[in-house]
DNA sequence: AGCGGCTGCTTATGCGTATTACCTCAGCAC
DNA sequence: GTGCTGAGGTAATACGCATAAGCAGCCGCT
């Protein structure tokens, strides 16, 4: 039966050098208290070389009430975004020694799952993508905690900057002399599927550009979800020139239905979705975007779980990250003039 | 200091309902040994909920010497190939109660993260991506180990039906009336990408077709490679009508290359990538591919990591999965009758 | 009355590490 | 010699849980 392998433990380590388990922990550890014989030290540093001796992380969790390992809660570990994040998360925690957890939050098991995580005695948990506020608070004040993408007063957040997503996608368009502005976005509770619009309807307003209801589109902020959006605001009878998606995922089921419909992207319209995943140069013309720092929101989260487990947090920080236009193939000036113009 | 939260524990359930902590310890987890009066049991399961007890999973690991954790070890989470192993492998796990560690192995670490791994007592290890045999033997030997898409006469393995996805592409070339068959796939050492490309030639060879090495290209099995690979067989005075990628990725590259080429997929050429990514229905025409069960390969991959924790498996088992092809927008009957016909 | 056997619990111990408190011995001053 | 100090270690304990072993009380049987 081979459960955990039968490892080389401190004590087997301090039998071949001659002393104590404890002068091994000591030594191995650095612990700067410890005075230690240089002759000693170097018996044991040896002693453990040659047993290839390593350190048993879970015994050493349980007495250091520290188990050197952080939780990431994510509704989907197969979305680029989520995997994004945790792509960038796990670099920075691997360089500090830190592992990952994984939890794949389903639609009614997230508490399950986070509970799955806190039982693991993690030292603090990255939530993205999942309803903070649908978690239990007590239990999540117990934790050290970093939001990403989500507001909140109690615990540390990181975001980008949605409002300056949407704003700079009205900006993109209006500069490039459009006037029939589109949205498509979801009904969604998120966050920064909401303020994306919101910097996006903001600007536009600002412009004097007509906000008009037909060109804002409600669907999933997914490929089916852009498609069937794109396919209603292409059966329009005067079709918008331009049109901002709520992130790329939306964006790349419009540009599919513009394809199908012989639209010309960059041309007839003008495509932008929000997010810049990799997928997104994929396509022809390859997909114009706003840039979202998802890894270094990930890395980010990492160090600052990190400085929370030392120096713990009275008032909760709220950091947000710049994003930026990415102009591809997908937007350009309009095909014809706009009636105003 | 909140590096783990001040936790509830067995002992103080224990004085709260006025017995032991064995008592708390035996009752909760059931154990059928202990007898214990229904009332006694009643008032501990009740004092454990009123305080909301839950057990310290690091705590356990250490006595259990079972972690109730597996590791997944892959060269790159952000790839959706991987991504897609690992969310098979985490559905598996989390109805299981068990935990995923996740390693993402860069090209000269792949020992450390192993090793970090295995520090934490991980109950297994999934190996998929990441050359099995550069790993150290005798380290891996100490694990459950089960490796993806790679031979091995030391450890179980899992694997798609590679000789078989090549044949597959081949067949359905030959089916459509294709003569004119080239490949595109990487020189590297992965065992999946060179039984692809043997399954395919086998195929072709049989059929009496000519293997013209101006239409075998080489190149790395990603989007980059995928495109210039397919700039070179475009810029042949005789062009291919078929097209066979190793994966995806590279199909998507070369799509890519002959959509900024004006070719018409599934019509001047055929086009046929290995994997079946999502990404693949995100292009015009949609990807025609060979389905790998990747998410499958990942559940698997876990329940026989369970399998062989309780039962140790003394022969390594190599189990083969099938593959299925999926024909989309790329692929059709060629354009013109090849010069034979 | 005495003893076996069952019920229902408790006590003790170990998992592998970190850490505190202590212990021994040498050297030195007096 | 005695006492003090510091160097160089060791012993003991705790972390939170699981589990083997033990033990008290009670019943039934002879």
């Amino acid at each position: 039966m081979r459960i955990t392998s039968a490892r080389v433990t401190a004590s087997e380590v301090a039998r071949k050098a001659g002393v104590s388990q404890a002068a091994v922990s000591l030594v191995l550890s650095r612990n700067p208290k410890a005075r230690f014989a240089e002759e000693t030290r170097a018996r044991i540093i040896q002693a453990a070389a040659e047993l290839g001796y390593r350190p048993n992380l879970v015994a050493r969790a349980l007495v250091n009430r520290r188990s050197f390992a952080l939780g990431v809660l994510v509704p989907a570990l197969g979305d680029p975004v989520y995997a994004a994040i945790v792509s960038g998360a796990k670099r920075v925690a691997s360089e500090t020694g830190y592992a990952l957890l994984l939890a794949e939050a389903t639609a009614d098991d997230h508490v399950a799952q986070l509970r799955a995580l806190a039982d693991r005695q993690i030292d603090g948990v990255i939530i993205a993508g999942v309803i903070a506020a649908s978690l239990p608070a007590e239990e999540l004040a117990a934790l050290n905690v970093v939001i990403i993408n989500q507001p909140s007063n109690q615990f540390s957040t990181l975001a980008e900057d949605s409002i300056r997503a949407g704003a700079t996608a009205a900006e993109h368009f209006l500069g490039l002399g459009h006037s029939r502005l589109a949205f498509i976005g979801p009904a969604s509770a998120s966050h920064v599927f909401r303020h994306r619009e919101r910097g996006y309807a903001q600007v536009v307003r600002a412009s004097g550009v007509e906000l008009r209801s037909d060109y804002w589109q409600r669907a999933d902020a997914n490929v089916a979800g852009g498609f069937s959006a794109m396919r209603t605001l292409l059966a329009l009878h005067e079709r918008p020139t331009a049109v901002f998606c709520a992130n790329d995922l939306s964006a790349l089921g419009a540009h599919k239905a513009c394809t199908a419909a012989g639209v010309q992207l960059g041309h007839d319209i003008s495509l932008l979705g929000c997010d810049d995943i990799e997928i997104g140069t994929l396509v022809t013309p390859e997909l114009s975007t706003i840039h979202t720092p998802l890894g270094e929101l990930g890395a980010r989260a990492v160090r600052d779980l990190l400085s929370q487990a030392d120096i713990p947090r009275v008032v909760p920080a709220a950091k947000t990250l710049p994003v930026k236009l990415v102009i591809r193939g997908t937007t350009g000036r309009p095909a014809v003039s706009p009636p105003g113009a």
